[in-house]
DNA sequence: TAAAAATTACGAATTTCTTCGTAAACCAGA
DNA sequence: TCTGGTTTACGAAGAAATTCGTAATTTTTA
């Protein structure tokens, strides 16, 4: 076997993994100040997160010298969608439509990810089209 | 004030939310024999987790009457936007972007759907130009 | 090298979620 | 009304997530 049932990360573990794909590979002093800007957090508390993580394979040692560093095993891309597809599942009913549907309802995406987002939708309706005739 | 700062429901919540949105307002006993047909649960459980999402305020008792029954209380579509946002900041760094784009690759959305979107896009788009000149 | 500082390990308390057993309350048919 | 089945309340156990204190270990520096 080559890994356990990817486990979603809990909120606490996403935060600290998005520390660690914003800044590199981190210490856990470096993580957790990090974390200190946002909220009050005590610095065992961070670590000890990581350890966890560490054994759930989120995370992993980057080297084994003593202030250790701490990498994401799993790239941010690969994460958000894994995230995106069990929600699907227990949120939206299956339906991708209706999450793009809502997100893009909030108004938050910025001109140029309207625009991205366009050209995606483009290849995916030609793809569609391209369909019927295999 | 009115109402506590809006916790997400839990998985479990999510399913129970599901079957009140699908059926319409249900007894204790109609959403378990729902969600048993996808899981073992037992009938105690159901009816605890029904309670506590009252507590919560997550759901309401439609009528007094013995076998009560239960109704939610936001939308679906308000709880699934709701959702969207606090995912928003956890996991995409509030890039609403990042996450339709991801959302749409995972090519789930139907022909109709996309179609939808696209009336969607335009009409950002469209206000998005007509923002420079205010 | 010894003391001080930093880092890490360990264990445990707390909270939240999920689960259910048991018992109380209620209702419906005999 | 009595009684048996249904429904609801209550309490509590077990698992997961979050938190931290204390002690052990390692590194730094004086």
């Amino acid at each position: 076997m080559t890994q356990n049932p990817i486990k979603q990360p809990t909120p606490a573990e996403w935060s600290i993994l998005k520390v660690l794909w914003e800044r590199g590979d981190s210490t856990v002093r470096q993580v957790h100040e990090e974390l200190q800007k946002s909220r009050k957090i005590g610095g065992t508390t961070v670590l000890k997160l990581m350890q966890i993580m560490t054994e759930k394979g989120l995370i992993e040692k980057a080297r084994d010298r003593r202030p250790q560093r701490f990498r994401a095993k799993l790239s941010r891309e690969r994460s958000q969608k894994q995230f995106l597809l069990e929600s699907l599942d227990r949120v939206f009913a299956g339906s991708a439509g209706k999450l793009v549907l809502h997100a893009l309802s909030l108004e938050k995406a910025s001109p140029e990810e309207l625009h991205q987002i366009r050209e995606l939708l483009d290849r995916l309706e030609d793809a569609e089209s391209g369909e019927g005739q295999k």
